[in-house]
DNA sequence: GGTATAAATGAAAGCGCTTACATTTTGTGA
DNA sequence: TCACAAAATGTAAGCGCTTTCATTTATACC
């Protein structure tokens, strides 16, 4: 493999020509671009990318947490990731933090000895105060799906409220007035988030909150089955039930039918991040949509901009959710 | 940032010996071992990976390049590799090739350019002759579900045919006679294998493969929808469509719903893949098991072994589809 | 043409490690 | 106790770049 010091042999100029030009960061004359160039051609010149990271303090890489590298939803935000890191040279090095405190650290700690020059973050397990005291550090990063007031600007969030608002209301809408709630695990923000909204939706039309027809579940479809089942078991009546995530909303789904009922015919669902498979589903899955991908490039432009100098990138830290109507819920009759 | 340099000083040993006790690869007293450890404590301490890598000449970073980032496919596979090499200490960097040539070279270009160690590679445009001079140069690399008979070590495998062959089997075995087909892309070998199985199948119970049947589709639901319409429309009649992936079979199962049929009353939906989302379609997809997460470990553990010299590694090339039955297809009456 | 100034290039000091080789220390057996 | 081998540690030369600062060359103006 050939070096630097061969290239600027070849081209009778100094190393420290060579790295401009590789570079161009300083002004070198055309005639002695266009050795160098050729030198570099001639010898099939590659730069050491060791090499130059050590001499920059740059390594070009941006560390990626999600809580599982599969799954419908933190793969469209790796992928709006990655093309757009990559499209502008920089590489992304990805490590799953499994929703736990210590895995979730663990994986930031090794983002950052791997020299990352930025973060982007999927963390749920880990505290607020953690992320402050971590922005001290001397790595930036900003979070996903993660609001902390005191860093904002380093924040891209979903509006959850308005989404968990949006799914119920939508149900309101087609005329619905018994309706139950699978809510994800209370503890991650964006599960209570989404639930304050749905409150806020039944709130708005007068309805109240029955607690009866309410289950906490674990944003996993074995949850939505437990709250269905939950659901189905209990005292009241309902003819809808609106979902923390398509996940549950499969879950509730397959348990409504083992126990005979059809849908929406018997009960509607609604889910929420219209993510992969719920326009596999049957009937298909009417839901909310989260735009993940779009919040992954957002994430590498944020670094891009802040990180690596890039102007002219426009950012945007909140997203709105958007209601995705097919047809797994039914218009109830007046 | 502390440096090695600093921990020999206050150790009181040289940078070698600190060097030695970070490596442990050369023994050192214990005595200066706990000298250094302590140094290293008090300092917060941490290498420098930049440097370690310029210097040893091994980045402990592995790159990956998959079709696409997002798609259950795909991220099972990363999943298994990014958990095998990171309790190992190494990093994977991942690279989309979006099944395009010119995309394809080019990440596997931006990936040695990294200079990974080694690269794991689910490529299906280039051509073998490109990864055979691939193979001549200085970066090491697996590939997945692609096999070349001159490196075949270096592959590892689904038995697609085997695959095709059991998925049609079952059908048969299920007592339809009349089976259609609908491929993914012919000129992709996993496409071609699988059909291959199926048409294997077919002779086996005395059956010839009729030509009206078939439907080449592009391993999308897309394909699925188009194939089912095209075989609906066609003059023969058919009691179950075997697909060469899941995707496809939703498609098909979308399309034959929106004329009318039921399934699997009117007609019967064999998948390929079991990946992801055929667990939430309704029905339950029966399909064929693609072990990818176990072939991302056995990648990575390849790696490990070839790269990064573990020992005592079982290898395994080849591995086994299997059946997975469900509820998309139905006994036949004799 | 001569000087002041800007533009282009070069020289060389690191960046923070690893490792081959040299040197010192420790342990062993007679 | 001494010679000698083995174990432990130290010395110093890189790894292939970037970047500061110094030097040379080109440009402009009178």
């Amino acid at each position: 493999m050939a070096t630097i010091y061969e290239v600027s042999e070849l081209a009778g100029v100094s190393l420290a020509t060579v790295s401009r030009v590789m570079n161009k960061n300083t002004r070198v004359s055309d005639k002695t671009t266009k050795k160098v160039k050729d030198a570099m051609a001639a010898l099939g010149y590659r730069p050491n990318s060791m090499a130059r990271s050590l001499a920059s303090n740059r390594s070009n890489s941006v560390g990626v947490l999600v809580s599982e590298v599969h799954g419908p939803f933190y793969g469209a935000m790796m992928s709006g990731i990655e093309a757009e890191l990559r499209a502008s040279g920089m590489h992304v090095i990805i490590a799953a933090g499994h929703s736990e405190e210590a895995t979730e650290k663990d994986g930031i700690e090794f983002l950052i000895d791997r020299s990352c020059d930025a973060l982007i973050l999927h963390v749920e397990a880990v505290s607020d105060e953690y992320l402050l005291e971590l922005s001290r550090g001397s790595t930036p990063y900003v979070l996903i799906n993660r609001g902390i007031e005191s860093i904002a600007s380093n924040c891209i969030c979903l509006n959850n409220e308005l989404g968990g608002y949006l799914a119920t209301r939508s149900v309101l809408d087609q005329g619905h007035k018994h309706i139950a709630y699978i809510s994800g695990p209370l503890w991650k923000t964006d599960a209570k988030e989404r639930y304050a909204g749905h409150q806020r939706a039944l709130q708005e039309s007068g309805l109240t909150l029955n607690a009866g027809l309410t289950f906490e579940g674990d944003f996993q479809a074995g949850g939505g089955s437990l709250g269905m089942r939950h659901l189905l078991a209990s005292a009241d009546t309902f003819s809808a039930v609106v979902c923390g995530n398509d996940e549950m909303a499969s879950g509730a789904m397959d348990e409504a039918r083992d126990q005979g009922l059809n849908i929406p015919e018997n009960v509607s669902v609604q889910g929420f991040d219209n993510v992969g498979f719920s326009n596999y589903m049957f009937p298909k899955l009417s839901t909310i949509d989260y735009p993940v991908e779009a919040m992954g490039v957002m994430a590498a432009r944020w670094v891009l901009k802040n990180v690596y100098n890039k102007k002219d990138l426009a950012l945007q830290n909140v997203f709105r959710p958007k209601l995705i109507t097919r047809d797994s819920v039914k218009k109830m009759r007046p």
